[in-house]
DNA sequence: ATTTGTGAAAATATTCACAGCG
DNA sequence: CGCTGTGAATATTTTCACAAAT
């Protein structure tokens, strides 16, 4: 962290680790959490893997693109990869983070313990309605969305959460950009435009939900069984 | 085209719809309803790709799997795509769906109108601390978890909502599969074991922000730019 | 003895580019 | 023409399987 410069020589000879890949290192972080918090100080690909819900040589294939930090013929010390992960990730640093957007959602996402945990810090909480600035939840109160520019230059935002409506969320994502937050994770059901450089990740519920509908039927029609709900399915079940 | 020889591209005897095909049709329909909305009739794959935030050739590509639904020269008729889609993902019933966990997260899923409005009925809501229970919430009254057996039953629900704490979740997940629910949308942030047959999806919260502070260290070692949030920040950038 | 790290193979997914149809 | 549908080409991701390391 004091060194700004890049020390790993490692690191230089990767162009990048791949999007597949980095979107499993948290869940490897998770799993690597517990064990040290149970105090194990190694662990092997084969049993981290199944902790993570992944086969061993995705999870080997994956670590190796950070580098080399296990020991053949022992496994993996889980200090070593907690901070080889969390570097990659780059959560050696707390990010500041707002939320745009304080309804049912922005108040779960408020008082959600794993943010905090993981090193992100909730900057600041912010609605365009007049009515909800002012209210305080979880230890902040809400400002305008006005404030903004204030709020994200004062905290280094660089995250930015959007929890409105889908009518509000591109025109939040459009005040969010010019004030210079550069990611930004969205739960309203729409698709957001930015300019590129700026990253966006999305949290649909309703599409999950319709993906797994889509499952449901599927095997739903490969047992030929009625489906629940249907009227023919009481019987053919039973109760 | 029905030749049975080995190298046949036949997507009705093959595992049918490549899943990430699958996880983008929910994104088309959402893009289609609101063309509907404003009483467009037809749409071209140009113009329906831009609105789902997809290229156009990735999207006939989704919609082939489907069947013809287009005219050359012409483009795609609005109601009978999302028709389509709908039938597809199994969105022609109504599915019941149970949450089980009331805390912030559960509130804010009750109170989401995406569920209701995509065709998912919330039969029940359920929750393992007595002092939740009987509670109201949207017009649901919280039942207690040891229900679920006759709330399943009794609604033909086929989908489980997980929305506890991490510790609660492959307990309730387990019952969950015992009463023969099939399908999971798990919101704790820990890995659900189930047994073949059932599919779990997970949104896991922390683990976007994570991924999104990847791509902020990228970026900002790309620009060589102190981050925001370190001493040099402000200096360099100016506040 | 084990278990990592990794080329090579296989499976999926995306994009190109154009034939074919309206 | 313009636009879909789709083979072929490319890119990415996953899995295999084994040499290398301790």
């Amino acid at each position: 962290m004091t060194d700004p410069s890049d020390v790993t020589p490692d690191r230089s000879r990767n162009r990048g680790i791949p999007d597949a890949a980095v979107a499993r290192l948290p869940v490897y972080l998770r799993a690597l959490s517990s064990l040290a918090e149970v105090g194990q100080a190694t662990v092997s690909s084969e049993e981290l893997a199944a902790s993570a819900g992944v086969n061993s040589a995705k999870l080997r294939k994956d670590l190796s693109h950070l580098g080399s930090y296990g020991t053949r013929g022992v496994g993996y010390e889980v200090a070593l990869l907690i901070d080889s992960i969390s570097r990659a990730l780059g959560l050696t640093q707390r990010w500041a983070v707002v939320i745009v957007g304080v309804g049912n959602l922005g108040h779960a996402l408020a008082g959600y313990g794993g943010f905090a945990s993981r090193g992100f810090r909730i900057a600041a909480l912010l609605d365009a309605d007049p009515a909800r600035v002012g209210e305080r939840v979880k230890g902040l109160t809400v400002r305008h969305v006005d404030d903004l520019p204030e709020v994200v230059g004062e905290n280094g935002v660089s995250i930015g959460v959007i929890a409105t409506p889908a009518g509000a969320a591109q025109d939040v994502c459009d005040r969010l950009v010019r004030t210079g937050v550069t990611s930004i994770l969205n739960f309203a059901p729409c698709v957001l435009t930015v300019p590129a450089g700026v990253d966006v990740r999305k949290v649909d519920l309703s599409i999950e939900l319709q993906i797994l509908s889509f499952h449901e039927r599927r095997k739903a029609a490969l047992t030929g069984l009625p489906m629940p709900g249907e009227p023919a399915y009481r019987e053919a079940v039973g109760p």
